[in-house]
DNA sequence: TAATTACAGATAATAAAAGTCTATAATATC
DNA sequence: GATATTATAGACTTTTATTATCTGTAATTA
């Protein structure tokens, strides 16, 4: 049990984009090699995003992506979210009328709920500046 | 992403063995007779579960299994991870090697580590009583 | 019109999980 | 000690989901 590449791919993707100055594109391409991966397949998680309304997309000579306008509230949970889809660890395995209630599903789901939380809470506008130093950097850091 | 039906099975049957008389054993053909599913691939799971040390298993004629003697303190967490293994759901996708520090990383672990704690802070003899009364009834419902 | 870019859909390849089958080892009872 | 009963081990198959590729289409700019 993991978080699927797609997701990684996503993160990576969403927080360089953050740190484009403002309004600035870039295109797929350029993308996939910073993170050394396939351009169709990092284009199906793109534009995953782009229909979710976390990033916009414009074809043609100069387009590419760029973050969307509610760049300042988009959280981690939402990025999962878009690419996982409405995504629950846990899952009723037994289908039975009584289950409301049921403490084995309490607890899964309220653990569950505990993580979703922090990443509701944490936005990439807050990592914006430290990826600068760090992360992006990083993340060009194969290309470099 | 989500957990494994192992997961699943696993949680069950613990908390099924947990409701049992202290010293009770059952068989492995009644635990999947209950939960209607496959013997041989229960006793997998039920294998990890005795190494690990959550229950005891005895063959011959008399054999089965019961929950170990640790049985007060054994949480949702122990089950979990004795059956998916030392299981984290992200892993970084790039090796560099400034990646200490990393936001990302540091997001995604902590929200992780949120789900865990609240998985380590719940014990099965908690659900014991409640059982009794709601979910282990529901998981014979499909028996009787 | 031509070049560049994103988008869509079908398909293939890979990996992981889920499940089966068969044979073996341990225990209790007679 | 023989026999029935139970768990264990390992190889194997099936199924499912993920990951990736390939090909063609649509939109945009110059
Ligand atoms: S978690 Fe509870 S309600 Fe869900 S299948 Fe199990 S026993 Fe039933
Ligand atoms: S999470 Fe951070 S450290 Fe890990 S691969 Fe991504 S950028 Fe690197």
């Amino acid at each position: 049990m993991k978080y699927s590449k797609a997701t990684n791919y996503a993160l990576h993707t969403m927080v360089y984009l953050i740190t484009l100055p403002k309004g600035r594109t870039i295109g797929m391409q350029s993308l996939a090699e910073i993170q050394d991966l396939s351009p169709t397949y990092l284009s199906k998680i793109l534009t995953k995003l782009a229909k979710g309304g976390l990033i916009e997309s414009t074809p043609g000579v100069k387009g590419g992506y760029k973050v969307s306008k509610s760049r300042d509230d988009i959280s981690f949970l939402d990025v999962i979210k878009t690419v996982e889809g409405e995504t629950n660890l846990f899952h009723c395995s037994i289908e039975h009328n009584q289950n409301k209630g049921c403490m084995i599903e309490n607890v899964m789901i309220q653990a569950e709920e505990n993580m979703k939380e922090e990443l509701a809470n944490t936005f990439l506008i807050d990592l914006a500046d430290q990826v600068d130093e760090n992360s992006r950097s990083l993340i060009k850091g194969k290309a470099n």
